[in-house]
DNA sequence: CGGTGAACTTAGCAAAGAGACG
DNA sequence: CGTCTCTTTGCTAAGTTCACCG
């Protein structure tokens, strides 16, 4: 490593970002630990090269042993019947078990897998599964997306859990069916499945089979009760169904801001005309002319009425939704029950975009029955659409891993119905994406030196990908990919910036060749960032291709944001903090990854309140610790008086609640500085998108953390896979 | 071989839900 | 036990990537 790179230290604190959060600290006493300098990395980067290398070799054998045990078992061990007992309802999904016990019979038992290495052959393949197995496309991707590398964490346990398994599953297995037969009126609940322990797909099929229900459509639209009048030029007029749904569109947003905006009222009224009758259209022709007030004060009472609802009437919605949910928000995909992420279609509703949108106000119109496309497997029972309607299409991709699809209006593109996180199908591919940007950790040296060089190449397009390069690595940017003008916000990325978006100084409040940005990314989102810096796309990804297999611009955003994690979990964890701090230390971090990624969130409404709540609360309790440390004091001056036991007594009892007062105060304080240090950053799109999940585990697992602290059960759900696998050495 | 669209990931915000508070 | 507050979930827009097409 030469000297140009200091450069994971600039990861964090690469400029002046408009929004640090840091910089109300000192507001809130700061008696914890500050950000130290990161001057260490470079040496800690080094020994974990060393370490992650020496790793390796050993992972080779185990992935082998691995291999043997790829049995697919259910899962079917005793432990897990706790988290599942929680309600199921069973009848609903009958089909469902029926089917996967059938299948399983018939020897489908689960996805054949194809090695991707031919090596591999000679380790392992049992001639069944090897039956099954299909031809591997040459050009497939998914080729080199290692499983020696994805065994690799999991192997020291997962040896050991493949001795008792190995054993407790011949039992269980046989218990299973044994016991089937009988509890087949109260089902026991399938055991949550270790997907990750069994062999994946490579061929660029995704699945074998695929049942599902189909999508829940939007409720058809309820006309007005008589009474809500709507008036044009002061005067009463009864709209048509189809012009007044859109109307009460308009009316339920009245209050928000961008029904006074220009575009969204132009958009808006251009498209409610198209809907309404001929004789409406002709009469009405002015938005401003329009009254919505009685549909407005409607709707409002409306929710009103909701929320003031009897507890019965709330509790027997509750459950018509998880009716719903049981009947359409699972699939059966190759034998397993998974969760979908978006069963319901999009009802409609004015389109909304983030940012400077053209198209905000238009009509985002209804999708019906004949809209849809449904996508299954041949032998499955093919959704019913709703009476009387037909579905568009129905086709059987497994090439894929949508449900059901349909083109949305607005932008001409298409959505759809997909699985949730915890289904294999995403957790695959959420592994095989820290994967790669472990592998990218592996040579980054190189290429941070090789762009280096690039920036002296003569050739110009050399030059500006080199540049492109270096701003993506450094600074977490986004690709930037071309966009449609008019059809979107004018919004940028790495390589969409333009002149406007850039100032350079020469020289810079004391800093030498400093680059300010300025411009609105993803999301409308502001980037503001003045970066000191050493004296266009699919281009750049092919380029990426050839520097390391399945390397893309966005896998320098996953590498760094976790390598950034690791590290400044490292430097801001200490032993003797207790669990409040150190989950102070882990949201710092994670914080620290937040701003590398420019993950912002408008400061919450009620924020000042908030945080001055919580500060009186602070008072409030120092308060009691003084009383309760002023008590302690007469109480150790009475005992030294009388000399007997019940003094004493009384002393150690004083003793225990100043400590107690204490260390909820101590909790409070750390409330507070995290809150005050998180105004503004959204942690949450970091921690599910880029931060590899076994980093978090790890350290949880090292410092004694319950990963509840961390992860909530929806977290969980989506990483079970690196809850399951990683050990508290786990090392990005 | 560039352009385009399909497929899939990433994103912030708002509504709903859960829990604390009085 | 209603109300207020914080957290979680749902929603869907807005990105990236890659395969395919002419």
């Amino acid at each position: 490593m030469s000297g140009d790179h200091s450069h994971n230290e600039d990861q964090i604190d690469c400029g002046s970002r408009v929004n640090d959060s840091h910089k109300h600290k000192d507001k809130y006493k700061e008696k914890e630990h500050k950000h130290k300098d990161h001057k260490k990395d470079k040496e800690r980067e080094k020994s974990k090269y060393g370490n992650s290398d020496h790793k390796d070799s050993s992972d080779k054998k185990h992935r082998d042993k691995e291999k043997e045990k790829m049995k697919h078992k259910d899962g079917s061990t005793d432990k897990y019947k706790e988290k599942h007992k929680e309600k199921r309802k069973e009848e609903k999904m009958k089909s469902f078990d029926e089917k996967i016990k059938k299948e399983k019979e018939n020897g489908f038992a689960s996805p054949p897998y194809m090695k991707s290495e031919p090596e591999d052959d000679f380790y392992h393949s049992p001639k069944h599964e090897r039956s099954l197995k299909r031809e591997r496309d040459v050009d497939d991707n998914d080729a080199e997306f290692k499983p020696k590398k994805i065994k690799t964490e999991n192997d020291k346990k997962a040896k050991k859990r493949k001795q008792d398994e190995d054993i407790k599953s011949k039992k269980t297995k046989h218990k299973k069916e044994v016991t089937d037969g009988k509890k087949k009126a109260k089902k026991e609940p399938e055991e949550k499945w270790k997907w990750w322990e069994e062999e994946r797909y490579t061929d660029g099929v995704k699945w074998k089979f695929l049942e599902h229900k189909g999508p829940v459509f939007a409720p058809a639209y309820e006309p007005l009760p008589s009474h809500v009048k709507f008036y044009y030029d002061g005067k009463h007029m009864k709209l048509s169904p189809e012009a007044e749904e859109v109307a009460t569109f308009f009316a339920k947003m009245l209050d928000h801001e961008y029904t006074t905006k220009d575009i969204f009222r132009k958009n808006f009224f251009k498209d409610w005309r198209k809907e309404m009758t001929s004789e409406e259209r002709a009469k009405l022709t002015d938005l401003k002319k329009c009254d919505f007030g009685e549909m407005s004060n409607y709707f409002k009472a409306q929710s009103e009425a909701r929320k003031a609802m009897s507890k019965e009437e709330k509790q027997k919605i509750k459950e018509e939704n998880e009716r719903i949910l049981q009947q359409y928000g699972f699939c059966l995909m190759d034998n397993h029950k998974e969760r979908i992420a978006n069963f319901r279609i999009e009802p409609p509703g004015l389109f909304r975009g983030r940012g400077d949108h053209p198209k905000m106000g238009m009509l985002k119109r209804r999708i019906r029955p004949q809209d849809i496309i449904i996508n299954c497997s041949k032998d499955s029972k093919v959704p019913e659409p709703p009476p009387g309607t037909k579905w568009k299409e129905v086709r059987h991709d497994n090439k894929v891993t949508w449900l059901v699809s349909w083109t949305e209006n607005i932008q001409g593109s298409i959505k759809y119905i997909m699985l949730n996180p915890s289904s294999r199908i995403k957790g695959e591919k959420d592994w095989q994406k820290y994967e790669t940007a472990r592998r990218l950790k592996k040579c980054v040296d190189r290429i941070r030196a090789q762009y280096r060089e690039d920036w002296k190449s003569k050739e110009m397009r050399i030059r500006q990908r080199a540049v492109a390069l270096y701003f993506i690595d450094k600074l977490a940017l986004r690709a930037g990919n071309e966009k449609e003008e008019g059809e979107t916000a004018d919004t940028v990325g790495c390589c969409s910036l333009r002149v406007e978006h850039i100032k350079l100084y020469p020289e810079n409040e004391g800093q030498e060749y400093v680059v300010e940005f300025d411009f609105l990314g993803k999301d409308s989102i502001r980037y503001y960032n003045r970066v000191p810096v050493e004296k266009r796309t699919s281009i750049l990804n092919k380029h990426l291709q050839e520097l390391m297999d399945g390397l893309t611009a966005k896998v320098f955003r996953t590498y760094n944001a976790s390598i950034t994690l690791q590290q400044q979990l490292k430097e801001l964890t200490t032993a003797e903090e207790n669990i409040p701090a150190k989950i102070l230390s882990y949201n710092r971090a994670n914080r620290a990854v937040a701003i590398l990624c420019n993950h912002q969130r408008a400061p919450p409404k009620t924020f000042e309140k908030s945080m001055q709540n919580l500060q009186s609360k602070i008072d409030a309790k120092r308060d009691q610790l003084a009383d309760a440390k002023r008590e302690l004091k007469s109480a150790k001056a009475d005992a030294k008086v009388r000399k007997d036991e019940k003094s004493k007594k009384a002393v150690e009892s004083k003793k225990k609640a100043v400590q107690r007062i204490e260390e909820q105060l101590m909790k409070l304080e750390v409330q507070a500085t995290d809150r005050e240090e998180n105004k503004q950053i959204a942690l949450g799109t970091s921690k599910l998108n880029y931060l590899d999940p076994r980093i978090s585990v790890a350290w949880c697992k090292k410092w004694g953390i319950p990963v509840e602290k961390i992860y909530n059960k929806t977290q969980r759900e989506k990483f079970a896979w690196a809850i399951d696998m990683a050990e508290d050495d786990y090392e990005f």
